[in-house]
DNA sequence: TTGCAAACCGACCGACCGGTCTGTATACTT
DNA sequence: AAGTATACAGACCGGTCGGTCGGTTTGCAA
């Protein structure tokens, strides 16, 4: 990464990956055609094969650099915050009020692919179960400590709570990406509202 | 339906329906192969060609026929009880237990279709929203005669908290598919658990 | 300045895709 | 018994797929 013709190729490489992310989201992996991400990006299948060694290569890339790194941010300011539980209500409000357009009928890019991928190919399985733990692994440590700090009931396991709320997300999100409706999701995330306020009394 | 030859062509429009079925469910809908659905069935590509019109009549007929008949009675049982929140809490319980093989790593069938397809077809989309529309529809009634009958608050909304168990348990479906692992789905239902049981107490 | 390898181009490949079409066997009508 | 339409068989079609490979450009080291 110190010439002039390094610094472009990694510039190439990154246009190829954010092309194929998004021809991905798009369509699914299977579906996904090599042709046409060379189409919208206007380079040769030379290049492609230069920097990829294989189409499902350039899968398992996007999962590592793209989503893995996408996922890693979006709930970052909500958990930071000093009520982490006041963060999430939060987040979902706006999250709510935002669906619309691609992330609406879109839904959740390592959602699609999970659901797509994982009982066909190995591989991916794998790499996205790594960006399901890194977002399982975050939630949790938020919520412990919230637990600690007592700004969460203690009766309950932060860990299986990490899984029910990210469950919920990703279901309501599904539901509402098929409806293309984002009053479905809004009427979803109501119930997981209402347990995220139960969570707040003490359990006394 | 009165000779002996349109009962065996129902027959094989059957075989072909519920082979694409089982093919659809393992790989998507696109990637799902007529020659793989034919060499299974051991038929000639002239008797698929002569009961479907295309790939995608077959697939619209799949969700129709298939599943929407199976996504109609998998909660009959558990929402004909007297009280159906109870139902739910046993259904979900018995479903945790038996989640393993195909239904753990190929998750639930509809959710798989609608993820893949409703963004990309919108004869797919209409026709799983229908399946969606008719589950919302069992469950909301359901949960309806629970509050007018005092078994359940009164101050939430029967449709939204419909949505809601929907959402979660998509998702919770779709983690323990991702993992490979029922404990998931456990360890996400039990808030689900919780919240089922929040919802019996009256809000007085 | 020259040699060279990295970066990229694009024609080409075989495999497979969904779909068509002609042929045929036969249950049913008349 | 003859005629016919239905149900199916399977060779074949154009197109697209992921992937290959020889050729060309070009930045850079020697």
């Amino acid at each position: 990464m110190v010439n002039q013709r390094e610094i472009q190729a990694e510039i190439t490489r990154e246009n190829i990956l954010s092309a194929a992310a998004e021809e991905i989201y798009r369509v699914g992996f299977q579906a996904a055609s090599i042709a046409e991400i060379l189409k919208n990006l206007g380079i040769s299948k030379g290049a492609l094969y230069h920097h990829f060694p294989s189409k499902r290569a350039l899968g398992y890339a996007v999962v590592d650099d793209i989503f893995y790194a996408a996922t890693d941010q979006v709930w970052e300011s909500a958990l930071n915050r000093d009520d982490p539980i006041l963060g999430l209500r939060e987040m979902l409000e706006e999250k709510a009020d935002k669906l619309e357009g691609r992330s609406l009928c879109c839904g959740c890019p390592i959602n699609n692919l999970a659901q797509e991928m994982s009982p066909v190919d190995e591989g991916f399985r794998l790499r996205i179960e790594k960006v399901y733990a890194n977002w399982h692994r975050r939630v949790h440590n938020a919520l412990a400590g919230a637990q600690q700090r007592g700004l969460m009931r203690d009766d309950v396991d932060a860990s299986e709570v990490t899984y029910f709320i990210i469950a919920c997300m990703q279901g309501a999100t599904g539901l509402a990406k098929n409806a293309q409706n984002c009053d479905i999701f809004k009427a979803a995330i109501k119930g997981l509202m209402m347990y995220l306020d139960d969570l707040r009394k003490p359990s006394t």
